[in-house]
DNA sequence: ACAGGATCCTGGGGGC
DNA sequence: TGCCCCCAGGATCCTG
């Protein structure tokens, strides 16, 4: 599942390959993606665009365009970006396909499960469009006192809070977890209760858990391939999540799973203290009253 | 306004 | 061996 490491490492795999290479055109396969993008794709029918810079934001690639775009792609849990021949077989589940010149290469978006989604937008609305989005910072860029400011104002759960994209930018369950179990805090605690102290040192374990991802070209389970089938490390590294019942690697008590924001969450019962005063089952009922209309993040296709 | 559950989607794994 | 069912999870929609 392609979370914040995996997508850095498929952006620096992918940058000097597409650099410079100019897509000449497009082909989109049948099945639609989960978003409806394919109604509203629409890829300029004549000239072409140079690939300028491939970068990231959160989990979002970003591919800078000559005249001023963007193709903005999320591999959402199984979609894969790889460049390869023209004449090499296109694997099953293939939605989109960009031909690339000078040479004799395809840049094809592949994704079974269909959550990704793919866009092109103005680049003078790329900042727009992840503030309508209301991404959050990324988390290398995040203060600890940003990071206090924005637990504080919720009363959900940590791994709640980690997983909301607009608490912070590029986090997933794994890498939650694993950040979790660093800062040694219980992920039902809830958000409101973290003192600055432990904010703090929430920043300094996601920085010190994603970086080391990041190093390990990220975590290969299931669909996750970096590069023409090369895998990351980062999952034998592993500490807490997939290793229920296995012995903590600080204090041999076995890794407890409950779930926690519709997720499976991994974590130590002794390392990870639970919380004093924890979010009753019925309790948190308070918000009853509340009413009216959230407001809407703009769907990706309505830019 | 906010939190939590349901939903989409397919492949893999477990149970029978 | 083969079939069925359940589970995995990112983002969004829906409900209370």
């Amino acid at each position: 599942m392609p979370e914040l490491p995996e997508v850095e490492t498929v952006v620096r795999a992918l940058a000097p390959v597409l650099c410079r290479q100019r897509i000449v055109g497009v082909r989109v396969g049948s099945q639609r993606l989960r978003r409806s993008w394919q109604t509203d794709w629409k890829w300029p029918t004549k000239g072409s665009r140079r690939v300028v810079a491939v970068r990231r934001r959160g989990k979002w690639i970003i591919v800078e365009l000559s005249q001023a775009e963007c193709l903005l792609v999320h591999l959402g849990m199984t979609g894969r970006l790889q460049v390869a021949p023209r004449d090499q077989p296109e694997e099953p589940h293939t939605h989109l396909v960009f031909q690339l010149a000078p040479g004799k290469k395809e840049l094809r978006f592949r994704d079974p499960r269909r959550f990704g989604s793919v866009g092109l937008v103005p680049a003078g609305d790329l900042t727009g469009f992840f503030e309508r989005q209301r991404l959050g910072p990324e988390p290398f860029e995040v203060t600890p006192g940003e990071l206090f400011a924005g637990l504080r104002k919720t009363r959900r759960c940590l791994k709640a809070a980690l997983l909301d994209q607009r608490v912070v930018a590029g986090v997933g369950n794994i890498y939650a977890d694993e950040t979790l179990f660093e800062a040694r805090l219980h992920p039902a605690k809830i958000g409101c209760q973290v003192t600055r102290t432990e904010a703090g040192g929430l920043q300094r374990a996601l920085v010190k858990v994603l970086r080391r991802a990041i190093d390990q070209k990220g975590s290969s389970i299931r669909d996750y391939f970096y590069e023409n089938g090369r895998q990351g490390n980062y999952q034998n590294e592993f500490r807490v999540y997939a290793q229920s019942g296995s012995p903590c690697p600080r204090c041999r008590t076995p890794i407890a799973c409950i779930r926690l924001a519709g997720r499976s969450t991994h974590f130590c019962p002794k390392c990870q203290p639970e919380v004093r005063s924890q979010k009753s089952e019925d309790g948190s009922q308070a918000k009853k009253q509340r009413r009216g209309e959230g407001q809407r993040v703009p769907r990706f296709t309505d830019f």
